[in-house]
DNA sequence: TCCACCTTTGCAAGGACATTGCTCGCGTTT
DNA sequence: AAACGCGAGCAATGTCCTTGCAAAGGTGGA
């Protein structure tokens, strides 16, 4: 499939925001019959460009009520030790969010956890059992100014 | 409303992954009648448990390949600069995620940009334009591990 | 230029789906 | 024990999703 059109955009521009709309509506919204839409919409899952859609669960009600930005340090930047690391990190599930980077730490994080004992247990458990680690520093944030999915189109 | 009970859960853990899945199927997984179903998620919306469903879209199709961390420092930690800061950021539409922290920096912020030549223009156009900010400190993403919407249930 | 071909659209029909009213069962309260 | 509230299932109605089909528009080759 080539790129996606000025109508393909408008869909996935709704459908960021409003990601259960019916079928319907979103043709209607776009200006087309019900069919093409489908048929587009198909399409753009088919070749991953939308590659799924997720409810947004309020973490209050799941009383994740606290967020904590790690910032990690390994011992070598050895291609084994990275996967080793990688390999390690994906099965903690309270970190939503993994980058390798560039600059002073190796790693960063962003690790959910219900309140402070959580995190301590986290932090305990899994954190400090990541293989290679050297330096750990995890900074909490005090209050969220911008949580967006996407970038706004 | 109570707390989610074990029916809300299995139906929150599978809309999370699966957010555009039919009520009948829905239903059908958590063991329940359509009607049920039907009413229960009603009830999560209202109650703002499930505040929103979004498509996920490709950042590849998007051409945001790039994903940058960035640490800013205030000159003060007064009410009035924070607010002022945290209303500028909100305008920016390629700040993804923006927290107040504790630690070395006041805010940490999550940007998405085409590529360095985009970066760039955000850097100069919107960053630097910030209030009140006496250091920013940027590191870029080598490498997406992980990034999940929410946590394991 | 003309025709054949490919793509994408709209329309229409059939089947699937979502929602609503109603009733029933269960647990709690008075 | 009776009354009440809560949540379930069933059934019906209206809406929605998908598919086949024909036509319009664009493209390339003869």
């Amino acid at each position: 499939m080539q790129q996606p059109d000025a109508i393909d955009l408008a869909m996935m521009r709704i459908l960021q925001q409003e990601g259960r709309i019916s079928n319907a509506e979103l043709a209607q919204r776009v200006g087309l019959s019900q069919s093409a839409c489908s048929r587009r919409l198909a399409a753009l899952e088919a070749d991953a460009i939308i590659s799924g859609y997720h409810a947004r669960l309020s973490n209050k009600a799941l009383d994740y009520k606290m967020m904590v930005i790690v910032h990690i340090s390994l011992s070598g930047q050895f291609a084994k030790t990275l996967t080793e690391f990688e390999a390690a990190v994906k099965r903690c599930p309270n970190v939503l969010v993994c980058y390798l980077m560039s600059g002073e730490y190796d790693y960063i994080l962003r690790v959910a956890a219900k309140d402070l004992e959580d995190y301590e247990r986290i932090h305990r458990d899994w954190l400090s059992a990541l293989p290679h680690v050297v330096k750990i520093n995890s900074s909490f944030a005090l209050r969220e100014i911008i949580d967006r999915p996407n970038v706004g189109l």
